[in-house]
DNA sequence: CAGAATCCTGTATGATACTG
DNA sequence: CAGTATCATACAGGATTCTG
């Protein structure tokens, strides 16, 4: 993979989530679970994709610890420069759906 | 993942070497093998690598049938401009690299 | 040489139950 | 609420063997 980041099932849509502002740990899982046309994210992988997302610095948690405790997340000016580049390339991917799509179905035709 | 095509261990690494030129199986995998810092590929897993990269269209198989056959492989055009793409995409870890070693160290050295 | 078939293992992900 | 612990599972990847 690219560089081990980028490389998962959730870490991409995480960061673009993250991208449209701060959220608490179970509103981001509900989102996710709509946004993605994948399954809902389960409270474990969201935390540890979490950690590890903060661990390179590329977001940030905030804690008030209250009872029941508040945490939030948001990206770093890494993470959101990072997004960038992940919107860059599903905007290739997606201006060159058809492309791509054909070369498919046409292997697909081709191997019988 | 992205779009499940770099996502995994080989796919951005065979991309890139494909860029510099036609290559044959074995070649490939022999090269493949130095230029990663990694393992060598298994020739099942390049076998596999290669089919799925053909069948998005992203790279060129031809066979001459010779015995022994002789089959080499190379990028498409669209091949050629995601493995662009790719590029810049390590190029932006490259120059970041220094703030994601010390996000990582910083969180490790916080955590205990 | 290129690749198909088999078998095996590690890792990512998921479901569930429990706690500060 | 957020997180941890535990157990279970799916899938990518790897080793080996065989063949046109």
């Amino acid at each position: 993979m690219i560089f081990g980041l980028l490389g998962d099932r959730w870490t991409t849509l995480i960061l673009l989530v993250l991208g449209m502002g701060t959220w608490r740990h179970a509103e981001l899982r509900r989102v996710l679970g709509r946004l993605g046309a994948e399954e809902k994210i389960s409270q474990r992988v969201l935390t540890l994709k979490l950690r590890t997302l903060e661990r390179e610095g590329l977001v940030m948690r905030r804690v008030v610890d209250s009872v029941p405790p508040k945490v939030s997340y948001a990206l770093t000016p890494l993470g959101a420069d990072l997004r960038q580049e992940a919107e860059r390339l599903i905007g290739w991917v997606n201006s060159r759906a058809v492309a791509i799509r054909a070369a498919r179905e046409a292997f697909d035709r081709s191997e019988d």
